[in-house]
Formats: structure tokens, C-alpha cells, sequence
DNA sequence: CTTGAATGATAGTATTACTACTATTTTAGC
DNA sequence: GCTAAAATAGTAGTAATACTATCATTCAAG
């Protein structure tokens, strides 16, 4: 798993202004990055703090990215493409198309409680950091350059791949993409808000979102097949 | 209507040091920074910018505020309630539940096209402003600390009006409050995307966000009450 | 006519977000 | 083992941001 992930990986679209996976000090900075910016959180975390943490300079790390959103950007990015495999591989060889899109559904809803593996990367806080910032990667400004340089083409992959699975199950659905990019943003704030504002979700909702979120799609898909 | 709002407006929760409604220059400084908060996006809005607009000073800003983020809850509570009237004008005397229930979802997913009115206000810059940053305003740190202080109220009073209104149709719904939520934000998110990144939504999806978000909450609610 | 609220103006600090330049170390090819 | 190139470290500096503090002025109400 972790060597086709980095196949996936290398595919992201260059948001570095060098490879940081290919030095030394570039591993570094992606792995105390995840650390520092779940603890911290994005706005507190600054390139001045990682410096200190590596023991390095600032100026080292203006070397790998222009700033800490296009980091934010690629890490991202790297948490997209591991969400798309994880969905291709909970999803291959099943025939019948309603069982894999629940599949599918669940394979993008669940939380990620994997302890670290993946490398040097510590995947439960990069998850943490998925939930908490994403939202911060394209609400800005700028979205629409960065969209255009392709930044944000792993989101894109995996809504397209959920919005397959819909399509497959009832080909005349009149909202697809809209519901999996729904699906796909919307397991992310809901995690948060059963985290962080437990009022605004329904008893036991932490472990419950995957039902929600198969419930809410299949109540779509059923309607219109019916 | 805007009588009615500003009773709303006053229950807000004192996110403020000084009430800005209550002075001159407290009025001006809402108006100004709806209008450089829309223009400018919140990372690049400053306090300095918004006085230098005002032609006062930056201290006399923060005599209001104690920083732009809680100025953003401000602004965005004003939103919140403003969209809760809204809704509870949209569905008022209506006796049938279901009837009742889309004219709530309509009410809330539809975009805000009226211009300006509202006082001093301008409503549409205020509303593509909650599009926008209002996933900021939440998205922290501190969101327990703001949570609360009742920092979200007005966000969490009008999920809790829709999520009555799902469960008035369907009372043994299984995510009611989830669900609700979910309308609530994926409205904003989704009319981003539909703006931004419309390769992740349907053909002609701006126009008919709110026809799929009636879809996805009857879809939802029926196939319970089957 | 004076108290106090509101505002204005100035100054200063710590941090952030960079840019530039130079010196040193490491590595890879020959 | 030598050398060129890549990678890194270190230092310094700038402009902007996010504040805090202080003091002077205005202006209306008692």
C-alpha cells in the first residue's frame, strides 16, 4: 500500500519549489510540518517555528515552498491521493454497483485511525489537519489561479471517483457531482462539528457518520431509481 | 423586516468590547469592513486598512474589537440571523410539515440577491463574505473557548429550526440535527464551488442548488417515512 | 462649566513573512 | 581521491501585521 501510494503521490502537481521528498531535509520538513500544524494549528504554525523545530533556518525552508499555504496545498494534496487509493482499494472487485458505492461511501467517510505507518508521515494527524484546515486551502482569493495550476486535482479525482460509483448505481441522478463533492467535503466538517460542536449533530454521531452519509445517499440514489 | 432583524441582531452574544451599533463611528466601522472583507478576502483584511478606509485610527478600531476574527463572528452572527428571520418569515403560516419543510430548505439555500437594504448594510457583500470565510470563523483552535461563549449561536439556532421542521415530516428520523447542519454549511460550500471550482458540480448547478438540496433532504426524509 | 464618553494621534513592541547573500558541508561523477 | 555541483546553514535585513499604551481633543449632558 505505501509503495503504490507514493506512486499516487509523485503524480501531485509540482505546489513545491523542490521536490521535498527527494532530500533529506525535505522528508524533514513534511513530516515535522504534519506534526506542527496539527498541534498548533494553521494560523499559529509559521516557518519560523518548523526552522526551530528542525533545528534549521527559515531560508532552508523557503528553498521547498513559496509559503505555508502552498504546504498546506501539498500536504493536502498527499491526504487526497491517499483517500483516492484507500477508495480504489476498498472498492476493487466488487461487481454489484449499489454495494460498492456503500462501499465507496464508507471508504471516504470513516475516520482514519491507522497509527502512523506510511513513512515518516503520522497519518492520524495529517487526517486531523485534513479535517480542521482544508477548507482554508481553497477558500481564499486566489482559488482560482490555483485551481487553474491544478492544485486542487486530488479533491477532484476523488469526488469524480465517488460521483462514478453514484453514476453507476442510477445513471440519470440529477445532482452526482454535487453529491459526492457533498459527501466528500461534508465528512470532513461533520467530523468536526461531532468533535467540536456536538449540539449541532445527533447523539452518537462521531461513530455513526458513515450510516448517516450511506443513509443520505442511497435515500438519493433509491428516489430517483424507483 | 428590518425592525425585526435588528431585535434579532441585539440578542447576539456579546462578541464585542464596545457595542459598534451604539456609536457613529462603530456603525461605519461595519459597514467598512463587510465592503474590504469582500473585496480584499480575510487573510489580507487588516485592521490598518480597514482604519486607513475610515480615515481614523487603528486604535480606535480596536477599542471595538480585539481582532479581526471576532469581528468576523460579529458580522457573520448578524448573517445567521438574518438568514434565521428569513427563514422563520419564509415559513410562516404554513400548516402542511412537508410544504413547510421545502419552503425552509429554499429559504436557506437560495442566494441573497436583494440589494443592499438593511440599513447600512450591504447585504450581498455580507453574504458572499459568510460563503467565503464563515468556515474561518469556526475552523480553529479556540472553537471550544468561542463555542462556549456562545460564539456560534446564531449558526446553531438555525440548523436546530430546520432540523424541527425535518423532524415535524419525519419524527423518527436517524440524523435530524446532521442533516440540518449539513444543509446549512453544504449551501455555502456548494455555492463556492459552484462559483470556484465548478468542475466538481453539475451543469447549471448555481442555478439549481436549492432544487438539489430539496432533493437530498426529501429523498432523505421519505425514504424513512416509507 | 465640568465630567465623562468618544475619538484622534503618535509611538512603540513582538512577530511574521519574506529576500538576499555568503559560507560551509555533502554527494556524485570521474 | 579529487572536484564540481547540489544541498544546507547562517546571518542580516525589510516591510507588514497585530497589537498595547499614552495623551490630547471634542462634544454633549447634567
Amino acid at each position: 500500500m505505501q509503495r503504490l501510494m507514493q506512486m499516487n503521490v509523485q503524480v501531485t502537481e509540482p505546489v513545491y519549489l523542490k521536490d521535498p521528498q527527494g532530500t533529506e531535509l525535505g522528508r524533514r520538513i513534511i513530516e515535522h510540518s504534519v506534526r506542527l500544524i496539527d498541534e498548533l494549528g494553521l494560523e499559529k504554525f509559521t516557518f519560523g517555528k518548523l526552522a526551530t523545530a528542525l533545528g534549521t533556518a527559515e531560508s532552508s525552508i523557503y528553498r521547498y515552498f513559496d509559503n505555508k499555504h502552498r504546504l498546506l496545498i501539498y500536504l493536502l494534496g498527499w491526504y487526497w491521493s491517499w483517500r483516492e487509493y484507500k477508495l480504489v482499494f476498498d472498492t476493487a472487485n466488487i461487481s454489484d454497483a449499489g454495494d460498492k458505492l456503500e462501499r465507496g461511501v464508507r471508504s471516504i467517510t470513516e475516520p482514519i485511525t491507522d497509527k502512523g505507518s506510511f513513512g515518516y508521515l503520522d497519518l492520524r494527524a495529517l487526517y486531523r489537519i485534513a479535517v480542521s484546515e482544508s477548507s482554508k486551502a481553497y477558500m481564499t482569493k486566489e482559488v482560482d489561479e490555483e485551481h487553474k495550476e491544478g492544485c486542487f486535482g486530488g479533491f477532484k479525482r476523488l469526488c469524480d471517483r465517488l460521483r462514478d460509483l453514484v453514476l453507476a448505481v442510477d445513471p440519470g441522478h440529477p445532482y452526482p457531482a454535487a453529491l459526492a463533492s457533498q459527501v466528500v467535503d461534508g465528512s470532513m466538517v461533520q467530523r468536526f462539528f461531532a468533535e467540536h460542536l456536538p449540539s449541532l449533530t445527533d447523539k452518537g454521531a462521531k461513530s455513526r457518520l458513515p450510516d448517516h452519509f450511506v443513509h443520505l445517499v442511497f435515500a438519493s440514489v433509491n428516489t430517483r431509481t424507483q
